[in-house]
DNA sequence: GTATTACATCGACAGTCGTGAGTGTTATTG
DNA sequence: CAATAACACTCACGACTGTCGATGTAATAC
């Protein structure tokens, strides 16, 4: 489990000595923090990740009425699950007379996919 | 921004007739989505995404103290970022003596990492 | 021994989350 | 017109979140 651990024999600083100056900095930066969290909170909901999953193969062929019977859960509360992912930036809709169509937006996911890989 | 819509033309349903069937189920299993969810939401928050970032890139290398002012947040707060990565198994720590030091796991964001690409 | 460092844990706080029942809005059917 | 479908929104609930200060614990320095 342990990684390969070569530490320069560290030392109790003196009393009062500012602690240990950090020498390493993230690569990633705050803005880009930022916005690659907002995606990963959207997708920290096994629901919406399963929502984003069937979105992204069959998109805007899926209507809202047929997303429901898919998971355990309330209208409204899937309601609620894809407005937080068009929040995050993640999907889009578009209504077709009774019926709301959702996508996954282009590209949505790439910036943290491509982080991760 | 919309996507292609192939639709075959829908009709409202007769009154007291069952929703439209799904046609269309996600490839991700539950358990598979309950494990990559966790993921992504601990990684749901800018810091503990710039944490995994750093330590990916120094592993074992980075003493907690070393840490700390990185990030404007008090050293309880880092510690209990620390300890939500650590629970949803991303990363894991090394205690030297009065240091620890953090590294993320091998493979912690492969499955998700998998999905998004 | 005592004092001090590094780090984790506890307690408390306001804020957000996922959830469902209920309601509202709009479009379609009859 | 009235009735009903599909969907979004409001309200309320308990549970969890990020945050800090204070405290606890273990190791090092003196």
């Amino acid at each position: 489990m342990p990684v390969d651990l070569e530490l320069s024999p560290k030392q109790k600083r003196a009393n009062g000595a500012p602690c240990c100056e950090p020498v390493v900095y993230p690569d990633v930066q705050r803005e880009e923090a930022l916005r690659m969290a907002e995606v990963a909170k959207a997708l920290g909901d096994p629901i919406r990740l399963q929502l984003v999953d069937v979105l992204r193969k069959h998109a805007g062929k899926v209507c809202v009425c047929e997303l429901v019977p898919l998971f355990d859960i309330s209208q409204s509360t899937l309601s609620h699950h894809l407005g937080k992912l068009r929040a995050a930036g993640i999907v889009d809709s578009e209504r077709k007379g009774l019926w709301a169509y959702y996508y996954v937006i282009p590209d949505a996911l790439k910036e943290l996919s491509a982080w991760l890989s």
